[in-house]
RNA sequence: GGGCGAAUAGCUCAGCGGGAGAGCACCUGCCUUACAAGCAGGGGGUCACAGGUUCAAAUCCUGUUUCGCCCA
């Protein structure tokens, strides 16, 4: 059998289900028991993510309620109480996943820190390791103060923050200690120097514009544009660092945005990833003056011990008092913050472990391109592209205790570095003894092997074999950095292939005010109160209507009233179909071969309908527009199946025409069963409950044949049923709305003669004739055929192929009828006109498809007919 | 600064080259024996703006405006 496998993302395992959760896994479900039921060999993996920060944050706030911190416990006995808890809310989340409906195969389920995981997270690190792809080494990584950690690009957010622009005046070296002369100085930017003169000064050194004052104790240097006309002098020559004493030279690099602040840069190395660049082109120094804590260290000076803010105000006061701050600006930028807690991020030089990026991201980037991974939608491709195309090395060690131990070992004796599969003993060197990297692994690391880590790689397994590549993963749009490319790059890595053939992208779940839902701000329904109150099918389909690929989409009260009513009028059909199914249990054989020809006009046109619901829902799924599929069954449940299907056949159940009552009850059975079949994938749990009361083949829905091809081997579509069948209902409506506007009250009814203008048309009206007396509240309803009089203070409705004469003796308003004719005139000779106009054109007739030419003259002749029988009949009226 | 998305009925959104749609809200009338969480009927839109391509543009192209997001 064909394979159809999709991995779950899998959600932190301290986590609870929120409304992003239930659309994604809503998604992914009804993609998995559409395919199970046609037939493919379905695997949904299930399982949970160790999700290092988050996790270890929830069990140190459990600790610190005990008064006590995990350095209290030590590590052996933290990483024994996060056990603990994962044993004991691990599985909310799964449990809440269930509750949804999702029928992933439980069997299997996985958490990215259990053995397989864990081996296959080790395997990786040495094998890229051996290849030189992961390496450790000293760089500018983002530091969270508050995480206490490191953390990747990826995870730093950055907010726009109003902060302040600094002019500090850093002197030349010869006037070190000599007070700057008001006059002969001047401010720099005063306008007083021209254009040239900005911040230069000849003797008394460069004025330079920070945004972070304090990071200048750890000054080591200061840069300018080669070819700046202000500071070409100075390059090469000495500055004096204030406040420190330090002499910094003066470089010139390419990097320098001359037209930022006063076109002169401070650097700082140890603090700034451009500043640490220019230091290793130009052999400065790094100098650390900001502690993992945030706080200022010895080589800070006198400010040592100071947090970096109050630093920051101290310096900044320190320079106003020595006169060497010149101005201070307003000054709106970009700030990193840690995207888990909100704390401002520190860039900070340290050592830690990186994955080289570039080599991983080129065949990354050409299996996009090459279409081997497709996006849906295929803007996101684009994305993935630009974020690859400009990678940078991932940083992957964590300053935590909960994760992947980073497998390398240090030698106390020699300082030999052991990368292995297996735990060494001592040194391969020396013999010495040996000490494990303290840290652990980005999250993320383990993540990304997840399609194949699950599948029991590094092993050659046989689900490996089976059922990897994945076919389709299934995420929001904000995890395609994080974790699909990362899942790409990975995969091709060591298994070689492509993790998945296709990315299946949706939007994020907002609330009614198009704000991100969000459970720790209150924002937002709670799905489980949903599923709760409502019902599990009742949140999943008011998820799944009215979402396209991509796109977020708004979530409130009205959506899930909508979908409960929904699920409301589905029980209630059904109901009436049970009720009239008696103990006789309708054969789909016998509709299958046409009832024997005992199948009328209406049990026809809704196999008919059904038929092209099946194929419409099914390709709506095979393009992953699922909300399309969801209101293509809404609408042909809602209004055809209901409003006019079960309205025709009531007549005939009521009725004492003994095979025209068990071709309704066939085909009223027939066309539900396939249906709910159609629905399971939205609605499992109604359309099994009800199902299970249906004459059916075998036991249950999940695994019941998906319709769309056995319906399509029915022969059961028929046009030409379908627009004899609109007649019928357009007649019933126009003498409705007649009835309506004329404010016939509603129990009485009004006689209808219909004069037919077609032998087609009266045998159509004469089929259904019933049905008009009855939806219609028509009676006595005559048919004749061609040229009759026209019956007095009648209404007049046109049909293709007919005039139907409603007669409302006493009740009809001649201004009235006029008017609703006159109004009727107007739409038809305007259809007519924009007809007309198409086919005059030659343009038109030469370059238009013939289909499209041949339904404008279809209907320029039906709009004719209508236009010259309204027009006769407002002449009768008049006359 | 670069990129992406959105702009269609009062609201939320489909439609993405050939007759402007749905749900909710609104108006009118109905407890019609599946359903008042319902039924029947109705009103409501220069498809943001300006150009262009085309026989034909809400739909494709260019530009503008407003809002949102991502990256730097």
């Amino acid at each position: 059998m064909r394979p159809f496998t999709i991995v779950i993302p899998p959600p932190n395992v301290t986590g609870s289900l929120h409304m992003g959760h239930a659309l994604d896994n809503l998604l992914q479900d009804i993609l998995t028991r559409w395919k199970r039921m046609s037939g493919y060999d379905t695997l949904w993996l299930p399982g949970t993510d160790h999700a290092g920060i988050a996790t270890q944050m929830v069990v140190e706030a459990s600790l610190a309620k005990e008064g006590k911190s995990r350095h209290d416990l030590g590590r052996e006995r933290f990483l024994q109480r996060v056990w603990e808890w994962k044993e004991r809310y691990g599985r909310t989340i799964i449990k809440q996943l269930q509750h949804l409906g999702a029928s992933c195969d439980w069997s299997r389920e996985r958490f990215t820190m259990d053995d397989g995981c864990s081996r296959a997270v080790r395997e990786a690190f040495v094998r890229l390791y051996e290849k030189g792809l992961i390496y450790r080494g000293d760089y500018i990584i983002n530091w969270c103060p508050r995480c206490d950690t490191a953390l990747s690009d990826l995870e730093v957010e950055h907010r726009e923050v109003e902060g302040h622009l600094w002019h500090i005046r850093y002197p030349a070296r010869e006037t070190a200690g000599s007070r700057r002369d008001e006059a002969s100085g001047g401010a720099a930017g005063e306008g007083q120097r021209g254009p040239a003169g900005d911040g230069v000064d000849a003797g008394d050194g460069v004025v330079i514009a920070t945004t972070r004052p304090e990071t200048m104790l750890g000054d080591t240097a200061v840069a300018v544009h080669p070819d700046d006309p202000r500071y070409r002098h100075l390059v090469g020559r000495k500055l004096r660092l204030p406040l420190m004493g330090r002499e910094l030279p003066v470089v010139a690099d390419e990097a320098i945005d001359p037209s930022f602040g006063t076109g002169a840069l401070k650097v700082t190395p140890a603090h700034d990833p451009v500043d640490f660049e220019i230091g290793r082109r130009h052999g400065i120094p790094a100098l650390k003056v900001i502690g993992t804590d945030g706080r200022m260290m010895p080589e800070a000076g006198a400010y040592s011990g100071l947090d970096r803010y109050e630093c920051r105000e101290m310096v900044a006061a320190d320079l106003e008092r020595e006169g060497l701050l010149i101005k201070v600006e307003s000054h709106t930028h970009a700030v990193g913050h840690c995207q888990r807690c909100g704390t401002v991020i520190e860039p900070l030089l340290s050592r830690q472990w990186f994955v080289r990026m570039q080599p991983l991201a080129d065949p990354a980037i050409k299996v996009v391109r090459d279409g081997r991974v497709r996006f849906i939608p295929d803007r996101f491709a684009r994305i993935y592209l630009n974020w690859l195309e400009n990678i940078r090395d991932w940083c992957i060690s964590r300053q935590l205790w909960w994760g992947h131990r980073i497998p390398a070992w240090y030698c106390r004796d020699c300082g030999e570095i052991v990368v292995a599969r297996d735990d060494p003993d001592r040194c391969p060197s020396c013999s010495g003894s040996l000490e494990q990297d303290p840290d652990v692994l980005d999250t993320w690391f383990s993540s990304a092997l997840w399609p194949f880590s699950t599948l029991g790689w590094p092993e050659q397994t046989p689900d490996l074999a089976h059922f990897f590549p994945t076919t389709v993963l299934v995420t929001g749009y904000d995890i395609i950095f994080f974790w699909v490319a990362r899942m790409i790059f990975t995969s091709l890595e060591f298994t070689g292939e492509v993790p998945f053939h296709e990315v299946f992208i949706h939007g994020l779940v907002r609330d009614e005010k198009g704000r991100k839902m969000s459970k720790s701000k209150g924002i937002g329904l709670d799905p489980l109160e949903v599923i709760e109150e409502f019902g599990a099918d009742t949140l999943r389909f008011s998820l799944v209507t009215g979402n396209t690929p991509g796109n977020d989409l708004r979530y409130y009260r009205a959506k899930v009233e909508g979908a409960r009513n929904f699920a409301n009028k589905i029980w209630n059909a059904s109901r009436f179909v049970l009720m009239n199914l008696e103990e006789e249990s309708p054969d789909r054989e016998e509709v299958i071969a046409g009832l024997h020809g005992a199948l009328e006009l209406s049990d026809r046109w809704i196999l008919s309908r059904y038929a092209r619901v099946a194929a419409e829902v099914d390709g709506a799924l095979a393009a992953y527009d699922l909300g399309g599929a969801s209101r293509t069954l809404y609408d042909f449940i809602w209004s055809e199946f209901c409003d006019w299907y079960i309205e025709l056949v009531k007549p005939r159940l009521y009725g004492e025409n003994q095979v025209s009552k068990r071709s309704a009850r066939a085909v009223l059975c027939f066309v539900l069963e396939g249906t709910l079949r159609l629905l399971h994938p939205f609605m499992p749990f109604l359309t099994e409950e009800i199902r299970q009361r249906l004459p059916r083949d075998g036991d249950y829905i999940v695994t019941a044949p998906w319709p769309a091809a056995e319906v399509a081997g029915m022969g059961l579509l028929d046009p030409e049923v379908e627009t004899r069948m609109n007649i019928l209902i357009e007649s019933i409506r126009g003498i409705r709305n007649v009835r309506s506007e004329m404010h016939v009250p509603p129990g009485r009814k009004t006689p209808v003669i219909i004069r037919s203008l077609t032998a087609e048309a009266e045998d159509l009206l004469r089929e259904g004739k019933i049905f008009i007396e009855r939806l219609a509240l028509a009676e006595p309803v005559q048919i004749l055929p061609g040229l009759v009089d026209k019956p007095e203070g009648a209404a007049t409705v046109i049909v293709p192929g007919a005039e139907v004469f409603v007669s409302l003796s006493g009740l009809i308003d001649l201004r009235l009828e006029m008017g609703r004719l006159e109004k009727e005139l107007a739409e038809a000779r305007e259809e007519l006109q924009r007809a007309r106009r198409k086919l005059v054109n030659p343009g038109f007739l030469e370059k238009a498809p013939e289909e499209v030419v041949q339904e404008e003259r279809r209907k320029e002749i039906t709009w004719g007919q209508k236009a010259d029988s309204l027009q006769a009949r407002i002449a009768d009226l008049r006359g």
